[in-house]
DNA sequence: CTATTTGAACTGACTGGTCAGTGCAAAAAC
DNA sequence: GTTTTTGCACTGACCAGTCAGTTCAAATAG
């Protein structure tokens, strides 16, 4: 009753497997895109057979939009910690801000495939997953939107800024940052990038040290 | 018939069919990705016989690089003009990078597609025009590169700033903030963003107006 | 303890369809 | 007369998805 025919739980073998196609999908599909990667060629990096793929994931998309939910859930519950436990500590608005900055560099440290993924796939039209992008994008936004509208209601951000806008950018900022981190200068250390980052979160760039 | 007219040796006839056929692989190519678009849909939404399409370009992936090349020559051409204006008018780099924000936006919203596209395939690896792509984003970074960097010689950027990861975190800031706007705010407007992106460009984010 | 059963998990050859790229003769444009 | 475009049939490679058959570990029986 354990294992197998279990009434809800999840197999272990199962889990297992899936969690093996994720880690093979998430990197062929950052570095070559979804249409030119084959199941074919998942299935050999996960190291199973073709048919497991299809036992597992009723097709390729539904297999890539689970990746997608499955990554972004983690970002965002690292991006809501991070806020939390800086709010909590007494931490303003803007500590909340810079502390969010740094769990997304830790996160894009850790799955830089899937960040790379869900850039290239985020603006795209016309597309299967397209409603689930919509979702999910929406779900990590929100936590920034959340720090930026409490900033303005206790006085610590004018009351003139975009929070929409505003939390894009943000967003935007640290996404393409880490990733040219990533691609251009891996050598750098996670500190050195969150510091440039700060320093221009906090309007630093002007005027002398 | 001859709006665009002879602009260098090359036949008007034929520069005219490759213009249709940017322009319309780069509307498929951004709403599919590359490999999901077919040289067959390019050539029937170009209004051409697939066969002009190999008259004109040696294979599908050398249109594609092409297509890149010819996009991100408009773009730094015209960030280049922004912050040469901005500075032969004894502006400020502040206002010479704001200046390149605000051509960054008009150009986005003039070319949304071609945006959309440059920004799902740059951080891609192991595909046929990676060494196009690099060296295209280095030319297109590097603008702002060199107004940080005279920013620096001249006193009014601190020391202390990180040149390539905050040239790049400002391009990011841009990219995604106004793919955003295109595709999920598209009634604002190009002066309400700009001001939105001013503003934390020049550190007004925190305290009241 | 060993033997047998069960069924979820997995396998990989196979199928039907798609698509990049070719070849070419004839038409159109210049 | 030359360049460019057309139209269309064709090929060969590639690929998503299928399915009949196999594996294996736990459950049950003897």
């Amino acid at each position: 009753m354990e294992s197998s025919s279990a009434t809800s739980g999840a197999s272990t073998r199962r889990e297992a497997t899936r969690q093996k196609l994720y880690e093979a999908a998430v990197t062929l599909i950052a570095e070559q895109g979804f249409s030119a990667t084959t199941v074919d060629e998942i299935a050999e990096r996960a190291g199973v057979a073709k048919g497991t793929v299809y036992y597992n994931f009723a097709s390729k998309s539904v297999l890539f939009e689970e990746l997608l939910r499955h990554g972004v859930g983690l970002l965002t519950a690292s991006l809501r910690e991070a806020a939390e436990r800086t709010e909590k500590d007494g931490g303003t608005k803007v500590a909340a801000l810079d502390a969010m900055i740094r769990a997304g560099l830790v996160f894009i440290d850790r799955y830089p495939a899937f960040t790379q993924l869900y850039v290239a796939e985020l603006w795209r039209t016309n597309r299967a997953w397209q409603s689930t992008l919509l979702v999910v994008r929406q779900e990590a936004v929100a936590v920034v939107e959340d720090v930026l509208r409490g900033g303005i209601e206790n006085g610590e951000f004018s009351e003139e800024i975009d929070v929409p806008l505003t939390a894009a950018a943000l967003v935007g900022m640290v996404l393409v940052a880490a990733l040219d981190w990533q691609a251009f200068q891996p050598e750098r250390s996670l500190d050195d990038v969150h510091a440039a980052l700060s320093r221009l979160l906090q309007g630093r760039v002007s005027g002398r040290p």
